[in-house]
DNA sequence: TATTAGCACTCTAGACCGTCGAGTGCTAAT
DNA sequence: ATTAGCACTCGACGGTCTAGAGTGCTAATA
């Protein structure tokens, strides 16, 4: 990369002096501070003239001539590339971690909730977490239960471990046994129908195969395409919102409040954490790279999780773009990774395959 | 009650000028404002003393000598209990709360969960809504559903509307025909008990009554018994908590924090909306009237929604002392009744009693 | 030739006024 | 009983000044 040649050994220790320092303190870095506090064996005279040369390869910025210098978005993505060590998690850390997941957790939705706020407390930003849109999901068992003579309740379970019920209305009183036929015949028909595949075609067929009272039929029709558009239709987890005013940079409470704001925008939110959804490896954006302007001053970082090479969805933290990257990091991967590891406890018992 | 012979109608209109004035404001208001603005033909010097008095009495307070006055905790009771007028809701109101509640809504608490959104996006204000930890829900069907050999899933409905499942996992490979026996028994044996009665007592009734393997039986009972903790433990829902940035008593940041990271903890939330369950009437506490320190610059709105005389739940606004009580008073008992109607909808067919 | 000491310069934050205006309480006149 | 008038108080606002941290440049140094 050409990034290596450009900046040399020394070059690179000052750079990271500055970045780690403003990490931890959020005030911008003199030459004299940094000769004085991390050993770099050179005056401050010297230091100031490779500030001088960093700042003009946009590495570093100024508030205002005579200022210190603060690391610019660039700096910090070379830094987060380059120049940053893994910071290895800490016993509390890890017992934390060990302690919110291994609660009896038994379903989909409720693991990446409680993984929200897990992160959330962990990192001590602000964590997001969706389930994916995707109509990969395919029936696993359908059932319809009578609850008494106008309503029944209809459940649709996926491979992908995700439950959902419905209570649907019939306008006729319903016959019991004529609904556990209902319930027979659709877990014989539906299972291994993707999500797209229940539309009107499927009804007309079904009438066709089996007689069943269409005031019975299209109600229970019509509760599992609900349950189907609350599976598809991602739900979405924020935890540790009011975390970021604990940072400096959101002292000013507008801009404290127009994130909050975007915040309680799930669709937003959504959005934001559609980035580059590859199955491996963390995303991280900083600053600009998000594409939205409420967040240009935040660092997203993401993850997704997964069964058998199907992304199921993305847990994510915001944090000020003066994030500790190095820790949080480590944190979200290592969380990741427990999270695909429960996830194949949930999902998978070794009985079928997820496409 | 002696609250009417303390203040002649001259002091109560004064006190309801700078009520309603410093509602609207936030300013402070001094005697020459509200012999211009309020059309009490009165001129300042007359209505200086009576100010004087009003402070004395404890209606009103100064932020420092020569400030205007603003109202204190026992003045905003006065005016709540005795001098504000209801503000009728305007067409803009009742539409949002018309087409918020007409979705086709089909669970309990799906519905409070909508209602949470409805009441923080028309108030302006921070909603919160509980649903109950009452142990008063009867169990009304129980059925356990096969999902693969060592899978199966438990559902609970109970007659307040509340559906709740539970994947159970066997160590042994599950019969699907004895799942189906179990679920057939159960779903005869339990119709009618309360949440408390699902204790080990009665798994050692049904061990006695009919043969079921334990490996089956216990994994099934924990599995009820999970979904019942779900049902009695509450779940709390909080909407629009950015709102309370747009007042300006929480410009100051450290205010703001303390205050969502109150609303963060679940928990403290479902104290603080405990206070009176009276099934009529809204609970309206100002300031200090909270016991809790981090609010007592802030009015808790409560409402109870019930079905047949059982309180089912809570919902409720957080906002400072200066809040819009007439406006919001009005919405909240508005949508009270709406809620109720819409739980008769739900929970009621017609077919059980609650209690 | 690379490094450093020294110096003049810049800019911010904070302390310290003085002024203005809104508000009060009191007294005397109506 | 009400009101006009007056002296007084206090916070908000704006201007000035200073201290301190930091810079860039130049000349001296190893």
């Amino acid at each position: 990369m050409f990034f290596d040649d450009l900046l040399d050994e020394r070059k690179k220790s000052i750079l990271k002096a500055i970045i780690d320092d403003y990490i931890d303190t959020a005030e911008p870095l003199g030459s004299r501070t940094i000769a004085r506090k991390h050993g770099i064996g050179l005056s401050s005279a010297t230091i100031r003239n490779e500030m001088a040369d960093l700042e003009e390869m946009g590495f570093l910025c100024q508030l205002h001539t005579s200022s210190g210098r603060i690391p610019s978005n660039l700096g910090y993505r070379f830094y987060v590339d380059r120049l940053m060590k893994r910071k290895e998690l800490v016993p509390e850390e890890l017992e934390t971690i060990r302690s919110m997941l291994d609660d009896n957790i038994s379903e989909l939705t409720q693991l990446i909730r409680q993984v929200s706020v897990l992160i959330a407390r962990i990192t001590r930003y602000t964590s997001v977490a969706v389930t994916p849109r995707i109509a990969r999901n395919r029936i696993k068992t359908v059932r319809v239960i009578p609850i008494d003579t106008y309503k029944g309740l209809v459940i649709v379970v996926t491979n992908t471990g995700i439950i959902k019920n419905n209570v649907v209305y019939f306008c006729e009183p319903a016959d019991p046994d004529m609904l556990i036929m209902i319930s027979n015949f659709l877990s014989s028909r539906l299972p291994g129908l993707t999500t797209e595949n229940i539309d009107d075609d499927l009804v007309l067929g079904i009438r066709e195969s089996v007689y069943i009272p269409d005031e019975l039929l299209l109600p229970v029709m019509q509760g599992i395409r609900d349950c189907i558009n609350q599976i598809d239709g991602s739900e979405i987890y924020l935890e540790g919102a009011a975390n970021i005013l604990n940072y400096p940079e959101f002292c000013d409470i507008i801009k404290a409040k127009d994130l909050l704001n975007l915040m309680e925008e799930k669709s937003v939110l959504a959005g934001m954490l559609q980035g580059l959804l590859s199955s491996k490896g963390l995303s991280v954006r900083i600053g600009t790279e998000n594409k939205m302007d409420q967040i240009e001053n935040c660092t997203v970082i993401t993850a997704t999780y997964s069964y058998k090479d199907t992304i199921l969805g993305t847990i994510g933290i915001i944090g000020p773009t003066r994030m500790e990257y190095s820790r949080v990091i480590s944190i979200m991967d290592y969380i990741r990774d427990k999270v695909n590891i429960e996830i194949k406890r949930l999902v998978g018992s070794g009985d079928d395959n997820i496409q």
